[in-house]
DNA sequence: TGCATGTCTTGCAGAGTCTGCAAACTTTGC
DNA sequence: GCAAAGTTTGCAGACTCTGCAAGACATGCA
């Protein structure tokens, strides 16, 4: 899919040069030598285009990689490890070439963070939450550890990355730090 | 603003009899008795009408609430109390009658989850983190705490916010048990 | 080469969201 | 009763997005 990272190539420099209003599926289109339905060929839906799309991962993998942890394991453990996983298909490698130019536009335009698609997230939320309950026998529905568990580790992953963006840092060691943090307490 | 309130009403129900599709503007202002025109006058967009709204405090006040604690106090006491405050206008009361309704709504249309506008809660999260920092005396790009312990506190929020839809347990208590917990360590 | 197959792209028509503007209508206070 | 202020509406138009069917292109194989 180069021609994907092209179209978004293309839609972020407009962006960028003449502002976001002008940058409209025609005129992206146009700049990218490609006809507007072609456009949704590509990207469902136009937000996508300027979306970072943090989550290269799917709920199953997520869920198998939890199930793949050993039993007997701290559930905060498999969390950390779980969402190693997904810091690492996380991928602002995904942009490299674009990545600058995009953070520049999400500076000027924070309103686009908004327009995330988070829907993904949600789910995976929901299900993580199931299968942590299940292993430690708790109802999820009546004790807080499970949902709680689960949103602070995302909490963690999101801390972690916008730290791993602003410094530099690595961002492995820097989710073990914010979840050092979460298991000693804040 | 009443009138905003019974567009809603008109709305949801709408949405459970015919079906999200069917649920248009058009057929909205239809059914509620005023012009497509005038829905826009309520709603800056149409999916706001189907948002439960969770924040009904402005990031002002937010900070104002925090600024107001006690210099002394551990910055994790002081995002309980904030959160409480938070909590507290996260109304669900505001939707007493329509609550039910909307509940099998989203029930049927999880994907209504991911409309809802989040742009809101970034920015208060990104003052919020400032504002610990500073009372920390910590440069938030360096030291995970702030940005871990705002973040968390909104994942206490939410866990608590879902706790207490699902089993009707008072929120507040529910966000204590989850500050607790988070205090502790997971 | 010629044909068949599948994939990618495109045009078109149409539904739906949302905005700005100015006119019409209501409400309110005096 | 009237003026000022606020609300509602119609209208025109820009924009996003979808389904469908036709066209262009590439691929592999006889």
């Amino acid at each position: 899919m180069a021609k994907r990272a092209a179209i978004r190539g293309v839609a972020i420099r407009l962006a960028l040069d003449e502002g976001l209003d002008a940058a409209t599926v025609d005129a992206i289109s146009a700049a990218a030598d490609i006809s507007p339905r072609t456009f949704f060929n590509y990207f469902p839906s136009k937000d996508d285009v300027f979306s970072i799309e943090p989550h290269q991962w799917s709920t199953e993998e997520i869920i198998a990689e939890l199930k793949a942890r050993p039993a007997d394991e701290a559930p905060v453990e498999s969390m950390r490890a779980v969402v190693k996983v997904m810091a690492e298909a996380a991928g602002f490698a995904n942009f490299a070439e674009e990545w600058e130019l995009l953070q520049e536009l999400y500076r000027r335009h924070p309103e686009l963070f908004g327009k995330m698609r988070v829907d993904k997230v949600d789910i995976t939320i929901a299900a993580l939450v199931k299968e942590i309950a299940a292993r430690t026998g708790t109802d999820p529905a009546i004790d807080l550890y499970p949902g709680l568990l689960v949103n602070a580790a995302f909490a963690a992953l999101q801390t972690a990355e916008n730290a791993s963006r602003i410094s530099d840092r690595a961002l492995p060691d820097l989710l073990d730090n914010a979840f050092d943090l979460l298991i000693r307490g804040l």
